[in-house]
DNA sequence: TGTTTTTTTTGCATTATCTTTAATAAATAA
DNA sequence: TTATTTATTAAAGATAATGCAAAAAAAACA
């Protein structure tokens, strides 16, 4: 794959449609002050590139009745069952992230649930792998940060 | 504010956006048998109706240099301080993620960062926030699973 | 049940946006 | 410098979004 060297331009692309992937790209064209075409031409190579590699919505997950988030930490019996115990929370649609991990556990994942009840059905669905030792839950009270441009910022004006 | 009840078609519009936000809403609608226009007025209400929050690019980190992901967790030494805490802790871009938590931490976090180096100078900076007693960190070796699709079939599914 | 009222969908027209193209300009290499 | 490559542009044609009035469907009501 071809060395990509982002400039400020890009930068600029990106960051809008971090914020907005809908924005038409006459608009980015008219803020940057650079013609539609190019912002077209250039989100190509950005896709191309593997830099942006989707788009995705943002729901709130609270009006679709899921108000409950919880950080799962896993310990395993033997870190040689990591692929498999993987597997099997893979079948669990409620657990949205899932990391390997070094420290305190093996596998550390986010759950989303309904509630508290159906919280408890999955942490216990999760016990009930094969190979899981103990597993250890931190509830969430409140999503306080949650936000990719800061960070996007930082990456600009790293280099 | 009103309640919202998703039928089957808000499901698919949904299922596709979720997919791909920058599909022609033309597309969502030669699919699902119906018109641009109930799309078009669909997804409006969607976003009325603050189920579509907004919409964001997925980016790869790695390639922008940021290959390192670690959650860790803080520990106050008293609970009196979290909102402080939390006030500096949005200072420090490389913290994507912080919850309030309860279980064994009060504040919970997901930290990107370039490298070790970078992620130790960044928890440092976490060590230093006044009120924090202590940290503890887990480092990602591999994000497994990070989809929100299959959570979504649920969703639908549910009702 | 039939009737009214409200909501949703549709088809079309208008406007806006995307996407390609060929020409031009800029950057890079020889 | 000159040749070569790469990037940008304006313009044009293709595609899509958006608004609206009419039709259809659904809901409310008697």
């Amino acid at each position: 794959m071809a060395k990509f060297r982002l400039d400020e331009v890009d930068h600029q692309i990106l960051d809008m449609l971090i914020e907005n992937t809908r924005i038409p790209f006459t608009d980015i064209a008219k803020k940057l002050l650079i013609s539609a075409g190019t912002v077209h031409v250039r989100v190509k190579k950005l896709e191309e590139a593997g830099i942006i590699r989707g788009s995705s919505l943002t729901l709130d997950y609270q009006k679709l009745g899921y108000s409950f988030i919880a950080y799962v930490g896993i310990f395993l019996e033997k870190t040689s069952q990591t692929k498999f115990v993987l597997n099997r929370i893979h079948e669990i649609p409620y657990i949205t992230v899932a990391h390997i991990t070094t420290g305190k556990f093996n596998i550390f994942c986010k759950v989303r649930a309904k509630n508290t009840k159906h919280a408890k059905d999955i942490i216990f669905m999760i016990d009930d792998i094969e190979g899981v030792s103990r597993t250890e839950t931190m509830i969430s009270l409140e999503e306080s940060i949650n936000d990719k441009n800061r960070l996007m910022h930082s990456i600009f004006n790293d280099l």
